[in-house]
RNA sequence: GGGAGCUUAGCUCAGUUGGUUUAGAGCAUCUGCCUUACAAGCAGAGGGUCACUAGUUCGAAUCUAGUAGUUCCCACCA
């Protein structure tokens, strides 16, 4: 068979993916082996792949891939997330293009559209993850609104509602006024912005000619301003005490108040009050009983309240109202500043703190069992530097605002009855029922209850996600959510660390009781070269599916993982998806070389070849165990580098090189079924990493029936490490090192066969080490003449062992001495620093036994090998 | 404003409780090779006052303090 000299991922990744989803490879039951589980932090349903997805995504199917094939049943379950303010505003967007304007459907009409939107468009995420290997157990694919994971939701509403833990209530919330909803605390982002400070002046009722200035960024919320805040220490102000002034434009008369909230120093130390339109004055407002005025409408335009400019944008306000003031005399000066505005992160539209009813979550009681948790170590953060941002975090936690003003989404299970009351219930009749007993007075029909018009925010849903995957909150004694729950790793962002995980463990332990993972690995944030995070905006985000076309899945999952240490950022550059593709290529080559020899059953196995099997498996024995302390720490991408210099250094460039037959000849056949046995370990230990080409490798090297699948084949465990000949190796490979050092030096062919002379005693020769040298450096006689023995051509020295290799004519003696010099004065200063130790008598006295001795070993070691260098430098001058 | 982390080769990072030859890896660089698996390759080489300063110690990349730079999180003073 001729096999081409690249390997081509593409036709080899869709057969093996649709090879093992047709055998249904990815699936789980719960039987009698220990669950492995991870839940997927579930994507936008909306979403495209992106470079985040892709390195979380690799992380959990690298996972979960090696669980399943160490004796863990394993489930990776798969879904997606309905996302409320994003998915909502898409569908709004696509209305708008044909013609149709939110406000003018029903709400069922709008949630026809939207289903319809998601059916069509939604889900494209799960079937990108499938190009990358994923291996999902897809016939779990949970979404956030299916029936049964609604049901939870609502479930869980009504139950800390009774609990009281679920209150309504007029708060400032955030507001965004292009989704025209509240969002969290947590969904604003704050940027700053070259702005301007304005200051105003504000005339003394009743004492003409007298005025206060204030300084503000936002003039236009003037018109809702209800009075004027001063330090009560600060003296400039003092004899206004007890005045009043008039709102410029409006002409209001407001209340000079005095608290120590407000900075002295900063502008004016006057500070004007506008109690709907700013978290800190709203808190004024409420101390000193101000009024309160809403100047804007929801969408952000000016109200009849504001009296001025009204119907227009508050921004071209801000503008409109610079010479109002001016005309009126108010406008001091105005200054350039730097400020920071909250910005939606959804729609990154600038926040409008506003005054509304919303419903909220008591997260007190929630957060102290699930502080204690992560602070107890029973759920491991890798890397635990997360622990610091989460503890302060659930220190100070506030209550959650869980109401948005949205169509899409779970809706609030609050029925309001014709008396202003509500009551909570699962469902309408339930709640007519409730209402029935509560105020027989009213003789209620079910036509009076009227369903809150809001939806729940996405997240809540989502913090349910470990539970209500397995159908654990509406069946808790069910045998998936006993078997699968708690989870085993979760893999997401810090990002997301308050909005999901802190929740996360919060539901879990407060509907189960125990936590919902036992460890969470934080990816980091995946940025360019010039360390930018990748974004649309900034189109320095490369198309996962073109990379995955270019380089092969596997290629993009091993760059992807090489530099990506747990927490760390990934600074993503394309040279590391080639260095994964080259890597495949090797693989492919190394696979084409093996199949291309002939086999002589009945051959002799060469001495250099047994000790070359014999090395192999326990360089695949000592990764192994390493790899497996790198798997406990989530340390990725060292395993990674591991296996990949084991399989590029020691497989090709060294075994496969040793145990190559001569040329034209054919190979035994103990030897051959040791390469095979050692090539198919090796494809086992990279499979959860490079899970295509490590399939097609596996099937190629022997015969398969139908239904075997590398995925589903033991891992090899590491045995006991036999040290003294990985020992005697290293040194062999050493010495071939140096000669072919010789070589590249002295510009000797390596078709030209050389003579090694061991100045040593034949009695330490080791005739598999020495055939493991000719092979290799092609040296034909491996001589041992003696520790005396005549140099006559380049020599080296490794283990205090002295070798050289006879080149009549081709040495130049000065060059000889140079090199040996510079080697003995490394040497001599390295002996020189051991003995400054050893003559130490604190040293002696103090430092460990072992270790005094490790440092007389080092000076004997080192008084030998100057010992040889002399006595060579003798020779030569 | 408060807190946390980071700073080791050109780049990205390892370096476990201070001691295992005067610090390791991958990539990049340089040199020589189309050697019958692979030039997406082979062989070899060079490259670091471990940010700086002071301290603790017999001994510091590793511990302590300070300085500088950098990243992130929290707060949101108009």
């Amino acid at each position: 068979m001729e096999l081409a000299t690249k390997y081509d991922p593409t036709v080899v990744e869709d057969k093996w993916y649709k090879y093992w989803t047709d055998h249904r490879m990815f699936h789980s039951e719960p039987d009698n082996r220990p669950a492995y589980t991870i839940v997927i932090p579930p994507p936008n349903v909306t979403g495209v792949l992106h470079m985040g997805h892709m390195l979380n995504n690799t992380i959990q199917d690298v996972l979960i891939r090696r669980a399943r094939m160490t004796g863990f049943n394993a489930v990776w379950v798969p879904g997606t997330d309905h996302a409320s303010i994003a998915t909502e505003a898409k569908v709004v967007n696509m209305l708008k293009e044909k013609g149709i304007d939110k406000k003018d459907l029903t709400r069922d009409e709008f949630l026809k559209y939207a289903w319809e939107w998601k059916e069509k468009h939604g889900g494209i995420i799960l079937k990108q993850l499938r190009k990358l290997g994923a291996s999902c157990d897809w016939d779990r694919t949970k979404f956030t609104m299916d029936a049964d994971l609604s049901e939870a939701v609502i479930d869980i509403f009504v139950d800390l509602y009774n609990k009281g833990k679920i209150y309504r209530g007029v708060r400032m919330v955030n507001w965004d006024p292009k989704a025209l909803t509240a969002v969290s605390d947590e969904e604003v982002v704050y940027k700053e912005l070259q702005s301007k400070l304005y200051y105003v002046r504000y005339q003394i009722e009743g004492e003409p000619g007298e005025y206060i200035t204030i300084a503000t960024t936002r003039p236009e919320t003037i018109l809702g301003d209800t009075a004027i805040c001063m330090h009560p220490d600060d003296e400039r102000y003092a004899k206004y005490k007890g005045k009043r002034a008039i709102v410029p434009l409006v002409n209001r008369s407001i209340p000079l108040i005095y608290d120590e909230y407000v900075e002295r120093e900063f502008g004016t130390g006057a500070l004007k009050i506008t109690p709907a339109h700013d978290i800190n004055d709203y808190n004024l407002g409420i101390k000193h009983h101000l009024e309160t005025i809403n100047i804007f409408n929801d969408n952000g335009t000016l109200s009849e309240s504001a009296q001025f400019l009204v119907g227009m944008d508050r921004f071209e306000a801000r503008k409109a109202i610079i010479p109002l003031l001016e005309e009126a005399g108010s406008m001091v000066k105005i200054e350039d500043y730097v400020n920071k505005v909250g910005f939606s992160e959804r729609t990154n539209e600038v926040i409008e703190p506003k005054l509304s009813l919303q419903w909220f979550c008591k997260m007190g009681e929630l957060a102290k069992p699930a502080l204690d948790a992560v602070m107890n170590n029973d759920i491991k953060f890798y890397p635990d530097k997360f622990k610091n941002t989460y503890a302060h975090w659930m220190e100070n936690v506030k209550d959650w605002c869980i109401s948005r003003q949205l169509w899409w989404g779970h809706r609030i299970p609050a029925f309001y009855l014709p008396n202003h009351e509500f009551v909570v219930a699962h469902n309408v009749d339930e709640a007519f029922n409730i209402a029935q007993q509560k105020y027989p007075e009213l003789n209620l029909t079910k036509e009076d209850l009227k369903q809150d018009e809001d939806v729940m925010d996405t997240w809540f849903s989502s913090w349910l996600w470990p539970l209500s995957v397995f159908d654990g909150i509406r069946n808790p004694e069910n045998p998936e959510i006993k078997y699968y729950y708690p989870t085993s790793a979760l893999i997401t962002a810090p990002d997301i660390i308050f909005f999901w995980v802190a929740r996360m463990i919060m539901a879990g332990l407060e509907w189960r009781g125990t936590i919902p993972f036992k460890d969470v690995y934080f990816t980091g944030t995946v940025r360019d070269k010039l360390h930018r995070k990748m974004s649309k905006s900034l189109g320095n985000s490369p198309d996962p599916i073109m990379l995955m076309e270019k380089y092969g899945a596997d290629g993009v999952r091993f760059g992807m993982l090489l530099s990506s240490p747990a927490g760390n950022d990934l600074l993503f550059d394309e040279s590391l998806c080639e260095q994964g593709r080259n890597f495949s290529n090797k693989m492919w080559n190394a696979f084409r070389l093996v199949m291309g020899w002939d086999v002589d059953a009945n051959g002799e196995q060469p001495i250099h070849t047994k000790v070359a099997v014999e090395w192999m498996n326990q360089r695949i024995n000592e990764v192994l165990a390493d790899a497996e302390e790198d798997f406990k720490r989530y340390r990725l991408s060292e395993a990674l580098m591991a296996l990949y210099k084991l399989v590029w250094d020691d497989f090709c460039s060294c075994f496969l090189e040793v145990v190559k037959p001569p040329y034209q000849k054919p190979m035994d056949g103990k030897t051959y079924n040791d390469i095979l046995d050692i090539f198919e370990k090796l494809t086992k230990v990279l499979h959860p990493f490079m899970p295509f080409i490590t399939e097609e490798l596996w099937h190629a090297l022997r015969e398969r029936q139908e239904g075997e699948s590398l995925m589903l084949c033991e891992m090899p465990k590491p045995e006991n490490v036999n040290r003294e000949l990985l020992d005697r190796f290293a040194v062999t490979r050493n010495v071939i090192e140096q000669i072919r050092r010789v070589r590249s030096e002295k510009n000797i062919a390596n078709k030209n066969a050389l003579k090694l002379h061991v100045h040593a005693d034949a009695a330490m020769a080791n005739a598999e080490m020495d055939a493991v040298i000719a092979k290799l450096a092609n040296v034909e006689l491996v001589e041992y003449v003696g520790e005396q023995g005549e140099v006559n051509g380049a020599s080296f020295i490794e283990q205090n062992v002295k070798y050289s290799i006879p080149l009549e004519g081709l040495i130049n003696a000065e060059e000889e001495i140079k090199k040996l010099q510079a080697d003995l004065k490394y040497a001599e200063g390295f002996l020189q620093g051991v003995l400054k130790k050893l003559s130490n008598e604190r040293f002696v006295n103090n430092a460990p036994q072992n270790v005094v001795d490790i440092e007389r070993k080092k000076q004997a070691d080192a008084e030998e090998k100057i010992r040889i260098i002399k006595e060579q430098l003798s020779k030569l001058q």
